[in-house]
RNA sequence: GCCCGCAUCGUCUAGCGGUCAGGACCUCACCCUUUCAAGGUGGCAACCGGGGUUCGACUCCCCGUGCGGGUACCA
């Protein structure tokens, strides 16, 4: 397979969720398994909707999640500047090449008459385009533009049919008399997207632009725009759209997760990938979990899906619980740190064993060692003594337990468990019920972490106080049963 | 309205003319078990409709239908 080169271009508008970074991961991977290069650029043509903050988030999200770019922001590359608003000089001089070639028009309808004209057309069934009033009226645009007239540059799409051979949709035909004169220089200086997008992957190299599905209808008029400047065009590939559970494409409007935010609530950046890969690819095989080498090397554009798909959060909680258990256990402990601050890597080392199993996030951490960092307060609901369980084997269960600590530690614990078995199969009362006991006394809950791996982990004394609290606790409520 | 794309279990998907239509998630049952998990086993569950083409269509073609996207001096 040929190195392929490629790019994510996102719009510094707002900050980049899983469907934005689906398709900067599919470039990526891209690039990565054929030996190509990835690229970033940022496109913050529109000044209108620039939001400040977000080129910083864009450059994180790629980091946290280890999208690597060769070229682009931070890292230059020989193609700079990587923003294109620094870029407009280079826009200017080809939109001069445009108009110099009679591929590109000036403009200076008001926008009143072009929403009018389009109304108009809507309303006599006809495809919504530019009448080209002005194309036959150049010399006096120019005068206009000369006395100070706010202007626009068109395309002038050319007559006949448009055709090209979709990576992902193999073959693509439109009637070019169904496309807009499009803009390409507004009135205010700048280019639009679709003149800079042209420019910038022509002069950065870049072989496949891998975009999404949303991109098709406008793909036609950068055809026409690499023809008018004499450009061989890159291969195409609309990779489909993630849909909410609504079916409607993911947006930041509607409410989809920032991939920043998937990062505090606890989702590995492995998981994350592993996930995005899957909505819209697969490897053909029966492989479902898959570490970034591994998606390396499987993966291929040709592989990728051309129907849209819906993202399930549940299939991604399921990879992260079991990217979790897979994880290498210094780098859980590292990872946990952001969840548990206040603990320090000793504790977190001793405390991965317990978790690892039982996380589906990083953030289920915090609850579940919960009683063993701090004291354990009983749930409010609880049922004490709990079901099936009588207050008399309650009370010895605990009598027990608290002489077994106080005389022996917790050197020997299975001993212990041993003994406790015993004493509740004697009074008829199945291990899985009177343990509950013993759950609630030390964690408060009645399930939870393993309960003599908790007793070990707090220590002798905090496992007998919390052992005879539960026992004065008992007492407690046999004396005056709760209302209701 | 005009243009384009898409169509297999609830969801993500495998399939590329002949399969008991496979896997994963979800869900249910059971096993394991000191709870909860994890793990294991098994169950439920799908080819949008109608025409063709073919000895034979989930698979190819056409038409519907449905869903999505575009239709901006936004990207």
């Amino acid at each position: 397979m040929a190195p392929i080169r490629t790019r994510f271009a996102p719009s510094p508008t707002g900050f980049l969720h899983l469907g934005n970074v689906r398709t900067a991961l599919f470039a990526w991977l891209a690039a990565r398994s054929t030996g190509g290069s990835f690229v970033l650029r940022i496109e913050d043509t529109d000044q209108g909707r620039y939001v400040p903050e977000s080129e910083a988030a864009i450059l994180e999200t790629l980091q946290w999640l280890e999208l690597t770019w060769d070229e682009g922001p931070e890292v230059g590359g020989p193609q700079g500047p990587y923003i294109q608003s620094l870029r407009l000089d280079l826009y200017a001089e080809h939109a001069r090449r445009l108009v110099e070639s009679g591929a590109a028009y000036w403009c200076t309808c008001a926008p009143e008459r072009l929403t009018e004209m389009r109304l108009e057309q809507q309303r006599l069934h006809q495809p919504p385009r530019y009448d080209r009033r002005c194309l036959s009226r150049q010399d006096q645009v120019a005068a206009e533009r000369e006395s100070g007239m706010p202007a626009v540059l068109r395309l002038r799409m050319p007559a006949g049919t448009t055709e090209w051979d979709d990576v992902i949709h193999g073959l693509i035909r439109y009637d070019n008399a169904d496309i807009d004169d499009q803009v390409l220089l507004k009135s205010d200086g700048f280019p639009t997207y679709h003149l800079a997008v042209v420019v910038d992957d022509h002069l950065m190299g870049i072989s496949h632009v891998i975009r999404s599905d949303e991109w098709i209808p406008s793909t036609p008029k950068h055809l026409a725009i690499y023809a008018a400047l004499g450009w061989e065009a890159p291969r195409f590939c609309h990779a489909p759209n993630v849909l909410d559970e609504s079916r409607q494409k993911l947006s930041k409007r509607r409410g989809a997760r920032t991939v920043l935010e998937y990062a505090e609530l606890g989702y590995l950046p492995e998981a994350l990938i592993n996930a995005m890969a899957l909505l819209g690819w697969s490897s053909g095989t029966e492989q479902e979990v898959f570490s970034r080498e591994e998606l390396i090397a499987a993966f291929s554009l040709e592989r990728v899906q051309s129907s849209p798909a819906v993202f399930d959060a549940h299939r991604l909680d399921s990879l992260n619980g079991l990217h979790i258990r897979r994880m290498d256990g210094e780098a859980l402990v590292a990872a946990l740190e952001f969840h548990l601050p206040e603990t320090s890597i000793e504790t977190r080392r001793r405390l991965v064993p317990l978790l690892r199993e039982r996380m589906i996030t990083l953030r289920d951490a915090v609850a579940l060692a919960e009683p063993l960092l701090g004291p354990a307060p009983w749930d409010p609901d609880v049922v004490f003594p709990p079901r099936k369980v009588d207050p008399e084997t309650t009370g010895a269960l605990l009598d027990v337990a608290v002489a077994e600590v106080e005389a022996r530690g917790l050197d020997d614990l299975e001993a212990m468990r041993l003994r406790l078995t015993e004493l509740l199969e004697s009074r008829g009362v199945k291990a899985r019920d009177g343990f509950r006991v013993l759950y609630i006394a030390i964690l408060g809950h009645p399930s939870g972490l393993p309960v003599f791996d908790a007793m070990a982990f707090i220590g002798v004394e905090k496992s007998a106080e919390r052992l005879r609290m539960a026992r004065q606790e008992l007492d407690r409520r046999r004396s005056s049963p709760p209302a209701g």
